[in-house]
DNA sequence: AACTTTTGAGACATTGTGTATCAAAACTTG
DNA sequence: CAAGTTTTGATACACAATGTCTCAAAAGTT
């Protein structure tokens, strides 16, 4: 009794699985414009030819995995949204054991379309929990903006410094360096 | 007499300006990975080989329009920069003016080699002013990267929504947002 | 064991890069 | 303005990468 219901042939997990460490160890190692689907076929140990079986180019691929990693932190998230401490620890936690794809992620980030979908997402969300503060002089529009990219540069920051700090200790500087001085001046306190 | 020592050829001049033009226009217009050299030739009505008697490559010629960009507005800041406050709302002034160039700069945030000096630059000056408070849970030098990434993902929000504030608005939500709070629980006060 | 699907290998047209050449045009200098 | 210098456009070239196609062999499924 199979536990999917459409199951997949074992080559093709096997070429797709190949191809996912060939684009992050290759991304890693040189700039993601210069890897060739070449490289990544050489890479991953299967013709040049049949990496077009299975994407339609090198940005496929690339969708492919972020958009993959995306979903699962997100399904981590989702439950303790409505705790920003507890949610920016945990999403720590989850790039500290991911930061390869995660340092792909933020590499690649003025070509992949992803990212303006994480702000689009996480803006929604924080405008929906907080109450503006019609006397600040700060539209809550740029206050929001401002917590997810802020969030985002301590990330990168995090990763280039080898994480030199837990994922503990990286909550709570989120938090008294941005989330709650944001919250001060720009949103009614509850 | 000649104002300048070395005075250059007019035609050299021209090919230059219009490369510069070309460069900025089409890598608005789509991602600059997309813009090829014969793209920058057409655009710039030069022939294709002539591009690479001034320029190595693409990237040559965007490193020269950024630094030079760069370069004018580190002119123009250096004699306000004990000033925050005015720093900050010249910044916005000169990006104002420049909004192209600065566009393509952000776009290319992860290609061209400038960021990474913005950043080691700024976060030296901040350092050398601000004296760290030892009992902050803030590490300074987390402090000085939230500062300058926080600056610059305001100047993206602001240019990609068409620059909504004037300068001096923009200045006083860098102020009250990134740099007064930042200041407070990671320096010590004079 | 019979079948279906995926694969590797190779050929192919197309697009882009960067170099080289040479006569014509544009510029600088005296 | 005339002589000399430099830049330019056009074209050809070798090379590398993309994406498509084909076909027999290998690996997987039922």
């Amino acid at each position: 009794m199979p536990e999917t219901l459409t199951v997949i042939d074992k080559r093709s997990n096997r070429t797709r699985r190949a191809l996912t460490n060939a684009l992050i160890s290759l991304t890693l190692e040189k700039s993601y414009d210069n890897v060739t689907v070449r490289d990544l076929a050489e890479r991953a140990d299967i013709g040049y030819a049949t990496f077009f079986r299975h994407f339609s180019d090198k940005d496929a691929l690339l969708a492919d995995v972020l958009e993959d990693t995306l979903s699962n932190l997100l399904e981590l998230i989702q439950p303790v949204m409505n705790d920003p401490e507890r949610t920016s620890r945990i999403v720590f936690e989850y790039i500290g054991q991911n930061s390869d794809v995660v340092r792909v992620l933020l590499k690649t980030r003025n070509i992949s379309p992803l990212m303006p979908r994480i702000f689009a997402f996480s803006s929604q969300a924080i405008l929906e929990q907080l109450q503006p503060n019609p006397d600040s002089p700060i539209p809550p529009e740029i206050a929001a903006h401002h917590m997810i990219a802020s969030f985002i540069e301590l990330i990168e920051w995090w990763l280039e410094h080898e994480m030199p700090y837990p994922p503990e200790r990286m909550g709570v500087i989120v938090s008294s360096l941005i989330m709650l001085p944001t919250r001060k001046i720009a949103f009614l306190e509850r």
